[in-house]
RNA sequence: GGAGAGUUGGCUGAGUGGUCGAAAGCGCCUCCCUGCUAAGGAGGUAACUGGGCAACUGGUUCGAGGGUUCGAAUCCCUCACUCUCCGCCA
């Protein structure tokens, strides 16, 4: 969520900001909005303060035993007087709540200008591409069976077989110990969250859709950001314990409503996919800083891995709704002959923060924190990308030594 | 599933219709005292938000929402959550 404060004082560069990401803000209606907000507000709270004073003042003459009948009458008439405006108030308030909830993340001012994907910038590439297999991971292992999924639930599922469950099983305790290891506290959370920690870190109310929804208050989490992140909700922290570090492994739900036909072989975009999430509570001076930081301890396992990638930084029109700067790291995948998004690592300054209510205590008062995350990486496109990079063209896919200790071999046979 | 108790400031916890944003204690901050430390003494210490250039000055909030009342932390209703006991259960 935008200041207010800050929307109202600088309604015409925010409304430029936002247009470099195609946010078209309506700025006569919002100030026509605030300028009604303000009106009424003040005519409500001096309405409330002579009630205040009435009340006593009828106290004191009962009190005394005096008649009050003609105070009473006055009363009557502030009370209705005071119930009319302040129905109007809250409509007025509900409105602007309305508008800032829809309202987008306001983009760094660093971020590349651009409409989409294509205006994405490459900022650097790593590894070597060592294979020329054009097989798909589904053409390559029979291990992974999704008709069998289909059975089960339907399409965009899989069934993992054998040691590829097992290999699963082993990228999630590696990529946690490096989390660990980077200084992440590991938390085992839930998987379905209500509607105030959606609400809190931007996936509700506008992406509904986008949700699969379990119950009447709960619905099954699209990422352990939505956990991890509220967390926090309603908390002060200290000034000395930024940035907090936390972590989950989770399986992470998502509808995929508006991506069909997309991606629809294989486990690259599922209904249920594994994934580990990386969190950085910060200081607003120090996100930026924290964002690369970030950035890095996800790259770390890919380059343990031995995967090739690149990173990417958004441009304004390929952002999330929440994030201010994000940089995707996409590994290579040599059926597709293309890199592919494998993190994303946002920094949402103060967005989420505002939506939370997650705050931190200073000597110059309260303020509120920002929120960092990216995965860590996402694990059903991991297995994806070490079965074709590593697969020998034959009957072999080799595992990196980083996993031996987790999977306890170096090799897979893929039937 | 059954029965009961509870939800108040950073924490513990008092408070059954106006003088309560709220006693007391703890914690924290400032100062005093004391070779240092500890102990002791004085004062301060909720959040959110409006108006105003400012000095300043309003409003809201005692789990949430509704109701009664001139007036609600306090009375009534609904809901959420927490805890205890019983039953069941991985």
């Amino acid at each position: 969520m935008i200041d207010i404060k800050k929307l109202r004082d600088n309604l015409e560069d925010i409304k430029i900001a936002l247009k470099k990401r195609g946010y078209d803000l309506d700025e006569s209606s919002f100030k026509s909005l605030d300028d009604s907000r303000k009106e009424l507000q003040v005519d409500v709270e001096g309405l409330q303060a002579e009630r205040k004073q009435l009340s006593s003042e009828f106290g004191k003459l009962k009190a005394s035993g005096k008649d009050t009948s003609d105070l009473k009458k006055i009363i009557d008439e502030k009370n209705s007087d005071l119930e009319n405006k302040d129905a109007d108030l809250q409509e007025v308030l509900s409105k602007l709540n309305s508008l800032l909830l829809d309202m987008p993340n306001i983009p760094d001012d660093s971020v590349p200008i651009g409409s989409s994907e294509e205006d994405n910038k490459v900022i650097s590439q790593h590894g070597e591409i060592k294979t020329n297999n054009t097989q798909d991971h589904l053409e390559i292992t029979k291990k992974i069976d999704t008709e069998l999924a289909a059975k089960l639930s339907g399409s965009r599922f899989a069934v993992l077989k054998g040691d590829l469950a097992k290999l699963q099983r082993s990228l999630i305790s590696f990529m946690i110990d490096c989390a660990i290891n980077n200084g992440y506290k590991e938390y085992y959370v839930p998987f379905m969250a209500n509607e105030e920690s959606l609400t809190g870190t931007g996936q509700l109310p506008k992406f509904e859709e986008d949700l699969f929804k379990a119950s009447d208050k709960l619905y099954l989490i699209p990422t352990a950001e939505v956990p991890l992140t509220n967390l926090f909700r309603d908390e002060f922290l200290n000034e000395k314990d930024l940035p907090v570090k936390v972590t989950s492994h989770t399986p992470c739900f998502r509808s995929e409503a508006g991506s069909y036909g997309k991606d629809t072989r294989g486990l690259i975009r599922q209904h249920q996919f594994e994934k580990i999430e990386l969190v950085q509570i910060t200081h607003p001076s120090d996100s930026m800083n924290c964002l690369e930081t970030l950035l890095n301890n996800a790259c770390e396992i890919l380059n343990k891995l031995e995967l090739p990638y690149q990173i990417v930084e958004l441009c304004s029109g390929d952002l999330g709704f929440s994030s201010a700067k994000t940089f995707d790291i996409e590994v290579w995948m040599p059926s597709q002959n293309k890199y592919r998004e494998i993190s994303s690592c946002s920094n949402f300054t103060d967005f989420q923060a505002r939506r939370s209510n997650i705050k931190y205590k200073s000597k110059d008062g309260n303020n509120f924190v920002h929120t960092i995350n990216g995965s860590g990486l996402a694990v059903g496109r991991c297995l994806i990308a070490l079965i074709e990079n590593n697969f020998d063209g034959k009957d072999t896919i080799n595992i990196p030594s980083c996993l031996e200790q987790y999977f306890g071999s170096n090799e897979i046979k893929v039937n």
